[in-house]
DNA sequence: TTGAAAGCGCTAACAC
DNA sequence: GTGTTAGCGCTTTCAA
């Protein structure tokens, strides 16, 4: 099959090449006519328009980066689908690439976007990034660039995120207007920002509630499934009293709830638990899980809306970037409802 | 800032701008030393090779069309994760498009894809699609294109995919030396390829171990986790006798046993349960649930090395197409595990 | 309302 | 080993 360019289409129709350019651009100083005849020979010469030739020679491209630490982790995978929805809505394409948490592999994304001369690109950093020169050289070079989830405040870009703190403390305070009294929080050893918000969470939800702050119910750890088991064998074997759980993610609740009915303790009679980010699990175990979700699918969305307005506005970088902070919401399941009315 | 480009370079170092370019390129006609030189340059100038401009030239490009249903599911999220992995270490960015199962938004991927000039296509196509001229306009075009998972048979396209009558029969295969005897499959009662190919592995199954097919243990529906639940209801209505259900996917599976343990019926002494997919959550819900892998990732890895196999050769659609069947495989868990030995 | 001409930044054939 | 030249297929001024 010969390539179809315009000038194909051109000679068809004895009219200048650059006729036929305006008339499938839509241009208002086309006949209606010429772009009739014109749109039509393109439809019978199965012409198709050179996205990289009309890119490179105006200098604008539709196709936008997108670089997360990796697809296979269904927060990511979800938030992506909500991105590609709203940018496919808005006649933008995804470049897609995955950092799988390497700052090597991350700097080589950026850079073929660069490369690439995409419109602007969407980021949610890799774990092992410490460095930022990359995403600094995007600013540099006056594209548009937003952070979702994970952000570099450093560099002051308009980023989407969700309210962590407010998902801690809107589970906390769930497990305590259920009626639980002594409430477990399993959080991270290391510091990581989102994980100490939610401690914070839990930590002004019982301030508020007049309930006492006991050091020996906040346990660190390598957060996991298995993590969670151990907390709940370790709780047993000091003896602390404790009649409710919080975890910081889904996958250690379910070890803490696996190892409660191992030791047939009931839950939520005896104990509730309650973890976040809602994965599709929580709802399938017996008992459901009561959760915090994070809105995956609404932040791609959110994600998306508000860098299309980057793109369109002038002055990207003069004013202060816009954040979005996503509010959270509590999925209440069997694992925590000891009451009819929570 | 503005664009830097090889004319910039070679003004800097009083060289012509194709030496520039031919430096950059690595091209064995250039010295060591003006290599040297036009690297240090680029580095200083912040220069950045235009992919627009080269691929517009050349005719190459690298990047890549990768279209699915929708990346909210978690197959296809992994699938792609894989395809990913292994188009970037060979080079190749991907471009992404997801059809939300409609056939109009694949079209529309597609042109897209034609449009921006990609090196070829990676698809799964939508539930919708019925007409497949805009796959055809590939093929025509000679652009290399290879499905995974959904295949559309008549087009003779390579492909990869995974064997459900396999997988099936590896289901059945497995209940059966677990010693169950009246085992309820659970199908689709629209006849989607991989459904059937999954009910012919039950039989095959039951035919090989000398079990008489009974077509009232046979239930077509509307797959889905409460279609699951009706099932284990409309069987002890009809006070059908069985003990052991394979379901045609996991969400199905999760239903049945939902309402067996609602039932107060022991899982798996009194019945066992097998699903499809191996979903994330098979392996956290009471008992496990036991359940056929279909190597997600491998998948992807698989479609990506077949396809880089058919952008290097050149004689592209004149042999038969290459078909790649993956083996699913069985993952065996508490809702099965009636013996100590499989 | 249309045409002519220049050029986006690069590759590659052809010179020397 | 390096320079010259001609485009790739478009967009976009300027002119008519």
């Amino acid at each position: 099959m010969k390539k179809v360019t315009i000038h194909d289409i051109a000679k068809e129709l004895n009219v200048s090449f650059s006729t036929v350019a305006r008339a499938l651009n839509d241009h208002p100083a086309i006949s209606e006519a010429t772009k009739k005849s014109v749109r039509e020979t393109a439809q019978k010469l199965n012409y198709r328009q050179n996205k990289l030739a009309s890119s490179l020679r105006s200098g604008h491209s539709n196709t936008i980066g997108v670089i997360v630490p990796s697809l296979d982790v269904s927060f990511f995978s979800s938030v992506v689908h909500g991105i590609e929805k709203i940018i496919n809505e808005n006649g933008y394409s995804i470049l897609l690439y995955q950092s799988n948490e390497s700052y090597e592999s991350e700097k080589k994304g950026i850079e073929t976007f660069l490369n690439s001369r995409v419109a602007g690109i969407i980021a949610s950093v890799a774990k092992e990034t410490t460095k930022y020169e990359h995403f600094s050289e995007i600013r540099r070079r006056r594209i548009p660039l937003l952070f979702f989830d994970r952000v570099v405040e450093s560099l002051h870009v308009p980023s989407v995120t969700i309210d962590d703190h407010k998902g801690g403390f809107l589970a906390t305070e769930h497990l305590i207007r259920q009626g639980y009294k002594r409430i477990v929080h399993i959080t991270a050893k290391q510091t990581i920002g989102i994980f100490k918000e939610r401690l914070r969470g839990y930590l002004d939800a019982l301030k508020l509630y007049n309930l006492p702050v006991d050091e020996s119910l906040i346990l660190y750890g390598d957060f996991s499934l298995d993590f969670g088991r151990q907390c709940i064998r370790d709780l047993y074997l000091r003896e602390v009293s404790f009649d409710a759980v919080f975890a910081l993610e889904d996958f250690t609740a379910m070890g803490v709830l696996q190892q409660l009915l191992a030791y047939k303790v009931r839950v939520p009679e005896e104990v509730g638990v309650i973890g976040f980010a809602n994965e599709s699990f929580a709802a399938l175990v017996t008992p459901g899980l009561s959760s915090i979700d994070q809105q995956t699918v609404p932040m791609g969305e959110a994600a998306a809306e508000l860098f299309l307005k980057m793109l369109r506005s002038e002055d990207l970088y003069n004013n202060l970037p816009k954040r979005i902070v996503l509010d959270p919401s509590l999925i209440v399941r069997a694992s925590t409802e000891r009451l009819a009315s929570s």
